[in-house]
DNA sequence: AGCACGCCGACT
DNA sequence: GTCGGCGTGCTC
């Protein structure tokens, strides 16, 4: 029996009681026991499947032993093992980490790194065709089958429709000689979801200041360990090629890079930038991933097979085992900043990933946020510096219309300065650009009758007219509706009247006062989609667009030579409301949309609506003055103890029953912690006060840099009971 | 997150 | 009389 014991100590190397504790991807807020089967060696990291009440999940081996004082008898046993690669030390650490900033259970944080379903599961094996050595039936040679088999003759084995797809028949063809015996089946290798970056590829020439900047971010690579670099150059000084060095050298050495960006569905241009460069596209990873793509790139990563990875912020929760470099391009991008579910900033996030597994992050932008401008003065990041536009290109002119002064007639938005260039540019064979941050036709509805607002029934929103979809929409709950003929308030007829332009609206008024002129508007709604959005790309290319009319999603990320004209419609709208980033936001928005004119031999112009030409965002634009911007606004934020020198979290209380949440706001307030540097302002109606049919209430938490946060915060919450139909969320640095 | 259990409206 | 709506609570 001695024996049996050894082994069984060995079977469970870690302590004999045969207790694992395991991270399931759920709200939970600690680590669940379970027994170890016998026979089964799990170590830290290993992906398990576990029952849990009626069904079965997967779930990360987190530590050993039971981690909490759970009755034994209720102790339930692994399934099994999922036997993929171990979730890496560091992976976990993050995990734990983002969860603990952020007060968020750990499960909702690994959920970002699991929710990939079919990656757990073994892949699918691949079934191709070969000749087999003897027919077991002999069957007429027609020709399509004669096709089919002079295709394995030369070939590879392949899968039945590319095999069919190849001969130029119908897989019934491929699937009779199968049947007959002509062919046998095999076991394919996976195809691989992308190719290997072939890093000694000679780039483009770099300029002497483009060299050096890539000299210095290769050295970091080169070098190891933590650090944090702001790569800095205006638009089209060409910092993409700088930073692709960088990950030259990071494949060079043999390891893993990961490159956020902030819309990765619209950068196709990107991709085939680093095409270009490295030979291969790179494994990319974005939400609108299919499922075997998702579990191909999820393993190769974990596999450490893909070396390079680009995608939107999700990428930054993928398993893997020897990151030595991150990328976070557009690093002022509020995109980063995820609202739904755990409500983390992918750019701080990739900075604490660099940090615990000890790698340099380089944060790229032509318009650094705030927070990156104060760390690098601060010391805490350092700043490479591109000075001017690559190839002699000039940055566009940039000019305010004052509409108190010169705006256009009534029921018209566009201003006769406007559009006397837009009418230039468009007869001198050039493109333009009118952006206006508005989805639909008008953001507002109104009876001139009886004044009634068409509102959202359940958010404290109006309706948006989209005139195309013939609906009025909410933009934050997903309600539509149609068109009312008659005023639903006081039943009188044709009364109702679109308040206020939206880019479909810009583009009827366009066809009036530009007629003929061949327009396209892009918003998220008409490009859904990568393919939408590289197709506008090419026509915008092929010169088959003269004015492209969009939102945000025109304003970053594509290079037309011959677009010289940028419009602003409303250079104001991001200006409102209390948001205290509201200018930056601004500032960094009109500046990426004022960029994109002039990018090539010609010169550009940009011309921004305002009816407050003098405010300092507007003012900074025109000037060009963007380090004055970001000075004066840092030193309104340091005067408030306002991020990044203070620090801000907001609890919001929603739920169904007003009452109900007024009456846990008010507890939350009068329990609200005092000192250490922690003040509590609120409860006040969340911006949107009701979203989706639930009342929210806000109270916001201002710290010094120093305070307990999240401690704090946490040990508030335990402290205030509350029924079960009020929720509390916590939002740690909100925006 | 899911899934079960539990308490109030329209149906065979 | 039951079927089923989702509100509430638990899962090692």
């Amino acid at each position: 029996m001695a024996s049996a014991h050894t082994r069984s100590r060995a079977e469970h190397p870690h302590g004999d009681d045969g207790l694992v504790s395991v991270l399931l991807p759920l709200p939970l807020n600690q680590l669940y026991t379970y027994k170890t089967p016998a026979g089964l060696a799990l170590r830290l990291g290993d992906l398990v499947e576990v029952p849990l009440g009626s069904r079965t999940v997967p779930g990360v081996v987190w530590a050993t032993g039971a981690t909490d004082a759970v009755n034994p008898n209720r102790l339930r046993e692994i399934a099994r093992s999922l036997g993929c690669s171990p979730l890496p030390a560091v992976a976990r650490a993050f995990v734990d980490w983002v969860a603990a900033y952020y007060a968020q259970p750990a499960g909702t944080v690994l959920r970002m790194t699991l929710n990939v379903p079919a990656a757990l599961q073994a892949p699918r094996p691949i079934v191709g065709y070969r000749l087999a050595p003897a027919p077991s039936t002999e069957l007429r040679l027609t020709a399509a089958r004669r096709r089919v088999i002079a295709v394995l003759e030369d070939g590879p084995a392949q899968t039945a429709p590319d095999l069919a797809r190849e001969a130029g028949c119908g897989p019934g063809v491929v699937r009779g000689l199968a049947d007959a015996g002509y062919l046998e089946a095999v076991v394919l290798p996976p195809a691989p979801a992308f190719g290997t970056p072939d890093w000694r590829r000679r780039g483009p020439v770099l300029s002497p200041a483009q060299e050096t900047a890539a000299g210095a971010l290769a050295a970091k690579v080169a070098g190891g360990g933590f650090s944090c670099t702001l790569l800095d150059g205006v638009t089209g000084s060409g910092k993409t090629e700088v930073y692709f060095e960088a990950i030259a050298a990071a494949l060079e050495a043999g390891r893993q890079c990961l490159v956020l960006l902030p819309e990765i569905v619209l950068s196709a241009q990107w991709l085939d930038r680093f095409a270009a460069r490295f030979g291969t596209p790179p494994a990319v990873w974005h939400s609108e991933l299919g499922a075997v793509r998702r579990r191909e790139t999820w393993r190769a990563v974990a596999e450490g097979r893909a070396r390079i990875v680009v995608g939107a912020r999700s990428a930054l929760f993928l398993p893997y085992p020897d990151l030595q470099l991150i990328i976070v391009d557009e690093e002022h991008e509020s995109a980063f900043k995820q609202e739904d579910g755990v409500p983390y900033h992918a750019r701080d996030m990739a900075v604490a990933r660099a940090s615990l597994g000890s790698c340099p992050v380089i944060l790229v932008s032509a318009t650094p946020s705030l927070e990156t401008t104060v760390n690098v003065e601060l010391g805490r990041y350092e700043r490479v510096q591109l000075p001017q536009r690559h190839g002699g290109a000039r940055l566009p002119q940039v000019e305010a219309i004052d509409m108190r002064q010169e705006g256009p007639e009534r029921g018209r938005f566009i201003a006769p300065r406007l559009v006397q260039a837009l009418g230039d540019v468009l007869s001198a064979g050039e493109q333009a650009m009118l952006f206006l941050n508005r989805r639909g036709y008008a953001p507002l509805t109104l009876c001139r009758h009886c004044g009634h607002r068409l509102e959202c029934p359940n958010c404290t929103a109006w309706l948006v007219e989209h005139r195309l979809a013939r609906r009025l929409q909410c933009h934050h709950c997903g309600h539509a509706e149609p068109l009312p003929a008659a005023c639903p308030a006081c039943g009188a007829n044709d009364t109702l009247v679109a308040c206020g332009p939206g880019v479909e609206r810009l583009a009827e008024e366009v066809d009036a006062i530009l007629p003929g002129a061949r327009w396209m508007v892009a918003t998220s709604d008409t490009l859904a989609g990568p393919s939408a959005a590289a197709d506008v790309v090419r026509q915008m290319a092929a010169g088959e667009i003269d004015l492209l009319i969009g939102t945000q999603v025109i304003a970053k990320g594509h290079h037309f030579p011959s677009l010289t004209l940028v419009g602003v419609v409303d250079a104001d709208l991001g200006l409102a409301g209390g948001d205290l980033r509201a200018a930056e936001r601004t500032f960094h928005v009109l500046h990426q949309v004022a960029g994109r004119a002039g990018r090539g031999d010609r010169p550009g112009r940009a011309l921004l609506q305002s009816y407050q030409p003098d405010h300092p965002v507007i003012a900074a634009l025109v000037a060009g003055d963007r380090d004055g911007f970001l000075a004066q606004e840092a030193e309104a934020r340091r005067s408030r103890g306002l991020p990044p020198f203070g620090r801000l979290a907001a609890l919001i209380v929603s739920g169904r029953d007003a009452a109900a949440v007024d009456g846990v706001a008010a507890a939350l307030a009068r329990a609200a912690p005092r000192g250490d540097g922690i003040d509590v302002l609120g409860p006040a109606p969340a911006p949107l006060s009701v979203l989706r049919g639930r009342h929210r209430r806000r109270l916001l938490v201002k710290a010094t840099r120093r305070a307990p946060l999240q401690r704090v915060i946490g040990a508030w919450l335990n402290a205030v009971g509350r029924p079960g139909s009020v929720r509390v969320t916590v939002d740690i640095d909100p925006y």
